[in-house]
DNA sequence: TTGTAAGTACGAATTATTTCGTATACAATT
DNA sequence: AATTGTATACGAAATAATTCGTACTTACAA
């Protein structure tokens, strides 16, 4: 499978993996809520609708709010594009990008150990 | 300096990134490898022009076959785009960016090396 | 029952991006 | 000089993505 969501329907996306199900109304206003024009919400309902058709979502229609859930898992989404940035971006090299993101935000203690384990992890396979 | 530059547009940076100044025709060869249906020549022209319109690249036309040149860094743009990444898909986590970039290509003990170093530096300041 | 709020459906306008045709200029070859 | 090949310029078509208005329906409160 190999639906490329754009731009939109990432952020819908995004929105439905963090707080599971929901209404049209519910992602209108997330989405609203981290701008200063809002969105309004036939706009958000039609992408859905959209995204529904694409196969993105699937929505339980049975009452007269519908509810959309996730179609498709944030592992195998972002897969897809991380892989297209190293290719297109960073030439092929995961060590590249890898940097980059851990350059481009302070990482806790935590995280950084995290990625440690994860690291030997690798090696010892 | 906030431009993002659109996916054509990154695929051409990414040629003049890695091959140096170039002209479009070289471009155009360069993007036409990749794919069965080549692109046209005029195409890569328009979108040439256009990024140096909006300051992507600049141009030298003091010979009859233009010269272009990027005006962005690497690390520039692509800070930007694995920082709305980071935002948008891996919910502010770099730490989950970077365990899918490894797990998404095999990396070599070099590259693992060389990342394990980068973390110590991080700790360390 | 009447009005209002909250839904969906969906065509179509708008905007952004990509692609290309045609005009024109210049250089090189015959 | 005439022809051919290779450039740029640029308007505009084609396509993709986003936004919104309007119609219609249903629930519910007055």
């Amino acid at each position: 499978m190999n639906i490329k969501p754009t731009n939109s329907e990432l952020e819908i996306l995004q929105i439905l993996w963090k707080k599971g199900d929901c209404t049209v109304r519910e992602v209108n206003e997330e989405l609203s809520k981290d701008r200063e024009v809002e969105v309004g919400y036939t706009t958000t309902l039609k992408l859905m609708q959209i995204m529904s058709e694409k196969g993105l979502v699937e929505r339980d229609t049975n009452n007269r709010t519908h509810i959309y859930k996730s179609l498709v898992s944030r592992e195998n989404t972002s897969q897809g594009i991380v892989q297209t940035m190293i290719d297109t971006v960073f030439n092929g090299s995961s060590a590249q990008l890898v940097m980059q993101a851990l350059s481009s935000k302070k990482s806790s203690k935590e995280e950084i150990n995290m990625i440690k384990k994860y690291l030997d992890q690798l090696e010892n396979q």
